[in-house]
RNA sequence: GGUUCCUUAGCCAAGUGGUAAGGCAAUUGACUGCAACUCAGUGAGCACCGGUUCAAAUCCGGUAGGAACCUCCA
């Protein structure tokens, strides 16, 4: 397996810190708001590398946090009248619901900021005392100087950083860059501490969450959208860097942004498509197969096109498979349990390559070409049309995609032998009602 | 101003030195009672200019256009 390392710009052939294991962690979400469409784009990318992963025999480790202390979740709070834990709590339903209507495998562990706190006490207490952090009126900064190779992830010398760095009115800070890791506060929920009551910042807590739930300082691969990059994962490096010596995760992925028609989505252009409308409305499938159609870490731009040509697409897919199970069924074939090991191979070696999905799409179709043709071949060979039947359906399994195979009813298949006779009967009208019929129920 | 990256047929999208995958749409043919499904075929020389090379979409330089990030947006 290959994946491209935005630490070292170059895509890498995987090495597990365990063979056979994998550890992985991906940035949540800020549980103050719905997610839109383009939240959806890590979960469905880092969920199908995970089922690359299992797919080929590893046993994965996924983790991702939930922030559920954040200003903007107390801004909400305020706005409503509500306990900031009840804003956090609904929040992280919505998108719990979300993953699974995806059909996000299950994680491992989402933790969560309320729940990690003696631990994020603990670390920021590490980097004061250690040097690497500064008090100012009971705030806590991480002095980025001090780390050697900041700037490493993203690719720029603190130099440059500073020329861009907008500057705060009032700044406490020793210098610009330097980053929060507790602030002082009197709303809102708050924790005491030896350095004095107020709450963490956001750059922190992926850092130790990663060290307790994997209980090792450095894991395989830390995922993520493209925007978290700088500073949030750079942050993080830092502060690993800072303490272990260790860039957290051997290997930092991070998906490219989605745009919707083009434009980046955002409240100010008014184009925000949520989550759980675009699912309802396009189903778990046709999401995912979008998702999926371009190469993770280019940008993905969602139009009325993009959207149709999933659909289409992915309906060719399941009517060939539809048709297989189909005709198994009336023509009585069955206790078939072959499986083309080399198509799927092919589809694992295309999406090894980085998660290259689009190559990983055209193996489908390459194998629903084959699978086509041996379909109208006479007599039918049902060894090797289930071995690529399953082959497929294992290919879309790798992808998070359910097919759900059509179970014919008596009347379901006298309706068949109905259709057939009339048309042998040259009874053309009757013979369309059986086929409407059969068209509406889907099985045709 | 800095950093990273992109520009491949009407549309989506692979390919990163050896002569352009795949899909959608279109179109031709086969199949069909008609149709759908399906199969077979048709279509680009890779933004532009210059360079390196026996050979470049692929490497280098430049031009034009575009994107993301530069303190908390996946």
């Amino acid at each position: 397996m290959k994946l491209y390392n935005s630490l070292s710009n170059k895509i890498e052939e995987f090495v597990p810190i365990v063979p056979n294991e994998v550890s992985m962690y991906v940035c949540g979400p800020t549980v103050y708001n719905h997610v839109h469409i383009g939240n959806t784009r890590p979960m469905i990318v880092f969920d199908t590398l995970r089922r690359l992963f299992e797919a080929q025999g590893y046993q994965v480790h996924f983790v991702s946090n939930y922030t559920d202390v954040d200003d903007k979740i107390i801004n909400k709070a305020r706005e409503e009248q509500q306990e900031e834990t009840v804003i956090a709590n609904r929040y992280i339903e919505a998108y719990q619901a979300i993953r699974d209507s995806l059909n996000i495998e299950k994680l491992s562990a989402t933790p969560r900021v309320t729940q990690t706190m003696p631990e994020i006490i603990a670390f920021i207490g590490e980097l004061i005392d250690s040097g690497y952090a500064y008090l100012v009126d009971g705030d806590v900064y991480f002095r980025v100087s001090k780390v050697a190779n900041y700037g490493e992830l993203s690719g720029q010398n603190i130099d440059d950083l500073q020329v861009g760095a907008r500057i705060e009115e009032n700044s406490k800070k020793e210098n610009p860059l330097d980053f929060a890791l507790w602030k002082v506060t009197d709303m809102g929920i708050k924790w005491s501490t030896p350095w004095g009551e107020g709450r963490p910042g956001w750059h922190t807590e992926c850092v130790v969450m990663i060290n307790k739930e994997f209980n090792k300082h450095t894991i395989d691969i830390h995922g993520g959208g493209m925007d978290l990059k700088f500073p949030h994962h750079e942050n993080e490096i830092a502060q690993s860097e800072a303490l272990y010596h260790t860039s957290i995760a051997n290997y930092w992925l991070h998906n490219g942004m989605l745009n919707q028609d083009g434009e980046k989505m955002s409240k100010s252009l008014g184009n925000v498509v949520w989550a759980k409308d675009f699912i309802a409305r396009l189903g778990s499938n046709v999401v995912r197969w979008l998702m999926l159609s371009a190469q993770y870490r280019s940008p993905l731009n969602i139009s009325d096109d993009t959207i149709e040509t999933a659909k289409t697409e992915l309906n060719r897919v399941f009517t060939v498979l539809k048709q297989v199970d189909v005709k198994a069924q009336r023509e009585q074939i069955s206790g078939q349990e072959s499986f083309d090991q080399e198509a799927f191979d092919h589809f694992i070696k295309a999406m090894n390559e980085d998660i290259n999905t689009p190559n990983g799409f055209m193996e489908i179709f390459e194998t629903m070409k084959v699978l086509n043709r041996e379909l109208r071949q006479q007599p039918n060979d049902w060894n090797r049309i289930t071995g690529l039947r399953n082959a497929i359906i294992k290919m879309l399994t790798v992808l998070g995609i359910v097919y759900v195979k059509p179970i014919l009813t008596a009347e379901d298949t006298e309706q068949f032998n109905a259709w057939e006779a009339a048309r042998l009967a040259k009874d053309y009208q009757k013979a369309d009602e059986f086929r409407q019929a059969l068209s509406a129920k889907g099985l045709i």
